[in-house]
DNA sequence: CATGATAACGACAACGATTTTCATTCCAGC
DNA sequence: GCTGGAATGAAAATCGTTGTCGTTATCATG
């Protein structure tokens, strides 16, 4: 059981309501560094002890992601999650070992404000 | 009720059989610039007069996209699929009116193979 | 501290896209 | 014309996600 409180700020920040579920998302989240699944979420929770809903975990994540403090990918046809360090970026998104990586440069492609590339990385592809 | 059969010599090519439901589900790509869900496909066909099976729909796209012919996104929690021009390359797609575009350059970025790039297209980011 | 408005919760039902099942039909090669 | 494997399709099953609705927590005020 981390110190959720420290959650408070970030949340407090963006401008929504630091509840306790939230900032449980938020410490479950802060755990991985690939992305997570809702359900993924979920199970850890209760593994905790925690009796967050289902259906608030997916609420929790939605309302964080829209405010910009965790980025929604796709992964085999679900949505998976990650904490990421807000302000301008794209990410690289592997699609064999879902890893990610956030990068600043401007202008990947001209005129084309990139979100997410989707691909594969150095390491999965030679093999 | 276009020409199906104009599609035989390009299923041949990849190697997979050109049934004739096959032949139906590509005719109804071409026709479409967009991307368009497996739904969208069997709709049009059933519209058409064709009695091709939603199953069926799903099955072959997914054997085209495996052969290369057709390339599948995601957009909005389900999967849209493009015929595409095979060969190496990567696409541009953009969220907000889903408009795909092939590129040929190499090494968009450092030893990432870009596949999909989803982002906001020029158009739609001055609105 | 009590109160009331509002946002958030959570259990459950509902949805919708996709996949599985399984019996039938099609095709290529013998 | 047979025959085996691939392809088909209708219906049921899966499964991630969202809607419903009664309950509860939170926060600003009196």
């Amino acid at each position: 059981m981390a110190d959720t409180e420290r959650w408070e700020p970030i949340l407090a920040a963006v401008g929504i309501r630091a509840t306790n579920q939230r900032l449980l998302v938020l410490d479950a989240l802060a755990a991985h560094r690939l992305p997570v699944s809702a359900q993924r979420v979920h199970a850890e929770l209760q593994d905790r002890g925690e009796r967050t809903g289902l259906t608030t975990v997916y609420r929790a994540l939605a309302s964080m992601t829209e405010a910009g403090l965790v980025h929604a990918f796709t992964h085999a046809g679900e949505a998976v999650y990650r904490l990421c360090g807000s302000a301008e970026h794209h990410h690289l998104v592997c699609r064999v070992c879902g890893l990610v990586a956030e990068r600043e440069e401007k202008d990947l492609v001209d005129g084309f404000r990139a979100e997410e590339v989707y691909g594969i990385c150095a390491a999965c592809a030679e093999r």
